[in-house]
DNA sequence: GTCATATATGAACATATGTGCAGAGATTGG
DNA sequence: CCAATCTCTGCACATATGTTCATATATGAC
């Protein structure tokens, strides 16, 4: 039952359903959207970088030594992920004088954010203990 | 202008809007939340796994050759993404005879893909142009 | 039982990543 | 102009991460 399919680079794999293979093949990201989506997740995969962002959820706008002060690092090291968040389009910088102040880019973040905040407080507890049903997506 | 805040660890902090950055501390996703957070989305910062992950999101179930002949990937690599992302709850496995069979693991997580992907085709477009409202989150 | 298949695991290596330090810009006030 | 303040950047180092190879487990066929 085990067929073959040539790969792009001639390397010969293994396949169970080949029609299957051809068809989610079609319909898959492109390497570059899946390079791009996996640049956004690995900049929000930092414990500081997302301090940072709910720290900018709560507060709406914030300085870097006010940002430095509420999630309790050094300026140096806020500057190097905000840097680092601004160049990929998740929060949008503005100057005041000898301040900057930082906000999240978009919407669109804001729910990200969001989304993910709910799924780890609905699902994680579920799943030490007797993992139920976890449908709902209210808040 | 600028106040002094003694810090968790007894380094003093230079602050601006010490009200507001008590008040936000007390918002904040506590350090815990915060890992949990990073380390969901440390999981899908990487480009295969991410691959997988949309792979399944289109497929609804796959096993190990058959996703690693979708991504083109090595079956050992495939495996130990796959790992990873059970292990934190992002896939589930079943098995079937010598195969094992993956999807994801709830609606949350096919949300956070869906979501994330719109964010991508709507604003990552628009900030190499000229930037304009980007409001819509429909599909 | 043996063999073949499908997947999982462990270890080792090369590369990527975050952090802190030193110093540079940028802006304000005198 | 200079000094002070706030932020940014480049470099270096320690750690983390993904990939590969070799091997182990698990299931089914004979």
């Amino acid at each position: 039952m085990t067929g073959k399919l040539l790969g792009l680079d001639g390397c010969a794999v293994k396949v169970v359903d080949s029609a299957r293979v051809e068809e989610t093949r079609r319909r898959l990201v492109s390497r570059d959207e899946a390079t791009k989506l996996s640049e956004l997740f690995r900049l929000l995969g930092d414990v500081n970088r997302v301090r940072l962002l709910y720290a900018l959820l709560e507060a709406g706008e914030l300085c870097v030594c006010d940002l430095a002060a509420t999630v309790d690092m050094a300026e140096t090291s806020v500057s190097h992920a905000l840097r680092l968040l601004r160049t990929a389009g998740v929060v949008r910088a503005r100057r005041d004088g000898r301040m900057m102040f930082y906000r999240l880019e978009d919407d669109h973040i804001r729910l990200l954010l969001d989304l993910t905040r709910q799924h780890l407080q609905h699902d994680a507890p579920e799943r030490k203990s007797a993992k139920k049903a976890k449908r709902r997506l209210r808040r």
